[in-house]
DNA sequence: CCAATCTCTGAGCAAACTCTGAGAATCCTC
DNA sequence: GAGGATTCTCAGAGTTTGCTCAGAGATTGG
């Protein structure tokens, strides 16, 4: 089980991201600021750091280089506000860290997530950025999506939450947990929105048959393969 | 794996050097000055030297005499300020070395590394250095480029752009990595020329069918051929 | 040292996307 | 099958994002 560390001063924010990663099946731990970051490092031995870059005690960038130099090499995602200099953010990607903007949708994060710890390991080893459902496939890498072959043009939101229904394929989904998963967290609208969305999905995914988005009435939506 | 040695002083540019290095590919040593250099080419046995000129204790030159005195074949990339003086180096780089000027982007100095490294290996096992995609072609080494067969004149800023979407086909590229790659190292401003540089390249490129630059709306761009 | 070329900036414009709200359609219960 | 609740769809307002262009500044080559 993948180890990731998460580095945030914010409580509900450490939270939240901790949650959305044990159920996305790593193995996490906590911590509120730069010390303890360094000495989480040392014991808990993280493959990936999920840290925020306005920490109260040292900044981030300058911690980075510290753990470094402790012999990490674990790759790092930078949590940033969304209007910061982005020239702190530069020479970042090089490496195969990534950084994402506050506020973030927990999809997106695991995304990146994923697409980091799959870089970093050797190429031999890595599995394929591809799911499938049915004649439904869905790139991460190359943000593509196909039905039957042909492509499928999506938006950013709708390639999320695609995306968040494939991984859950064949699970039940409300729509509290898709508002927040695919939305970012400081989302104030209402469920509205993701039926919007839905439909927009069913237009373009399931125009085709069989049809792979489902309403579970009084619940939520599935995807699945109808039998 | 080819391995290359980077002596520099600077700890940021060398770190910024090897972490470029090693995703391009490479099996990379990183040391701070010359006397560590010279125990860094008995051990590491490199293929390749990057080295900056402006080492505090042994002058870059001298170092390399010594080196080639060690006998080292391994050709040397140098790195150097923009008005050095440019007589020495043209003297140095008769034996198939290269320079490279501060600052530099990761993109130019990753390509002439591939160029020297071509010119060091026996001829036959060489090879190609053309790179395509669909009617696209483009020559590392003769720095040429054409669409349809029909040559296309690209500036260096293009031509360093378009290789770096060609390496990375199929992938989308975020507007951060490209400017990290592309751009020099200390470039300081933001992502719109980029997406000018994007239009000119459209412009030449493009304006035959079909497509190859591709938009990802909220992401970044594509290098590929649509179906 | 001048001219040509290249790079970058900024602003205006255009297109795409997100969200809202309201009415239509569907489903469920009684 | 009526009525209420839920879900779907659509059009449009407001915002974001990306494209293009002209021109200032830097660089290069003769």
């Amino acid at each position: 089980m993948t180890r990731i560390l998460v580095v945030d001063d914010e409580l509900n924010i450490a939270e939240l991201v901790a949650m959305a990663l044990k159920v996305a099946g790593f193995e996490v731990k906590t911590v509120g600021n730069a010390r303890d970051a360094r000495a989480a490092v040392r014991e808990f031995r993280p493959e990936l750091i999920v840290l925020d870059v306005g920490l109260p005690d040292e900044d981030g960038f300058a911690l980075v280089q510290r753990l470094q130099g402790d012999g990490t090499k674990a790759p790092v995602i930078f949590l940033t506000a969304r209007d910061a200099i982005e020239e702190k953010i530069h020479g970042l990607t090089v490496g195969g860290d990534d950084y994402v903007t506050k506020p973030f949708s927990l999809e997106e994060l695991v995304a990146r997530i994923r697409v980091v710890l799959r870089r970093h390991q050797p190429a031999g080893s890595r599995g394929s950025s591809v799911m499938k459902l049915a004649d439904l496939e869905l790139d991460d890498e190359s943000y593509m999506v196909t039905r039957g072959g042909e492509p499928v043009e999506l938006t950013r939101t709708e390639f999320r939450l695609l995306h968040y229904l494939l991984v859950n394929a064949g699970r039940v989904l409300t729509r509290a947990q898709i508002l927040d998963h695919v939305w970012e967290y400081d989302f104030g609208g209402d469920a509205s929105v993701l039926e919007t969305y839905i439909s927009y999905l069913r237009h373009k995914i399931d125009k085709f048959e069989p049809p792979l988005v489902h309403t579970v009435r009084g619940v939520g939506y599935v995807l699945r393969v109808p039998r």
